[in-house]
DNA sequence: CTTGACTCTCCCCTTGAGGGGAGACTTTAG
DNA sequence: CTAAAGTCTCCCCTCAAGGGGAGAGTCAAG
């Protein structure tokens, strides 16, 4: 019933390291220890470690895993809290989109002027003039 | 003439550690050292410094800058080069802008789906509803 | 009983662009 | 001349999610 580190690694897909990394920062931790000291995994685990993997799919740090997990441990629903960081997870990308398109557009841009410059005219006092230093 | 660390960092706006990070990565080094083995700048040092940061927020790497200022150093003009640094920095952010996307909008479509979830129906074994683990 | 496979903890390493600070010199202002 | 400020090199630290390996203990099969 208990499983060890190995046959949890190998059922999960992932390395020894990775479960005990997350062990670590308290993902997933095991139900209990053998005498001699070895993680004790219940057939729960399997399903736990599939959470781990898709929260982080979806952009959340280990950090805040853990805070979904520790709710739920308490027996509270997470869900209000899991919608939250979304939402906060998705504004984030929103900025950061926003930021990525400004700066390709800013490239295609420095792209199209460099292809009407003479490389040769190049100030020889600037390093390129296809980088503007404007600032 | 020749400045020392503390005024460049200064008039560039910047922190001295900086300025010795980039000679040590090799995109703004001294002219000379003093005697005592101060670093010692000329009056370009400033607008290389501009160049740097300039290159830097169009996405560059330290290393590629080095490149650039190793061609423009033997002479040549290092626009080609530039440009297609640029280029390729640009597809690389179109490929991150779709990833982004597509994960944003996954992100949008659980936070609506959740909308539509009870919570009290959370399923026990799961940690959260909200959070598919079909992986 | 022994050997090979597991497992444990502990420590360092990774990326990029620096920041903080120690300890030793050097320069500058008064 | 002295004290303060500037500069030098060297070393560790940051963040995230682990990877690599050492050295020691443990467990299973032959």
């Amino acid at each position: 019933m208990a499983m060890k580190i190995g046959e949890l690694a190998e059922r999960a897909g992932t390395s020894v390291k990775t479960i005990r990394y997350y062990d670590r920062v308290g993902v997933l931790q095991p139900e209990e220890r053998s005498e001699a000291g070895y993680r004790l995994y219940g057939d729960d685990a399997l399903e736990r470690y599939r959470f781990v993997r898709a929260a982080q799919a979806v952009g959340l740090h280990l950090g805040e895993i853990r805070q979904i997990l520790a709710l739920r441990n308490r027996g509270e629903t997470p869900c209000g809290y899991v919608v939250e960081l979304i939402g906060r997870r998705a504004d984030e990308l929103d900025a950061r989109i926003d930021e990525l398109v400004t700066l390709r557009d800013e490239l295609r841009h420095l792209t199209k002027r460099a292809a009407t410059l003479d490389p040769r005219r190049c100030d020889p006092k600037l390093v390129c003039h296809v980088i503007r230093q404007d600032a």
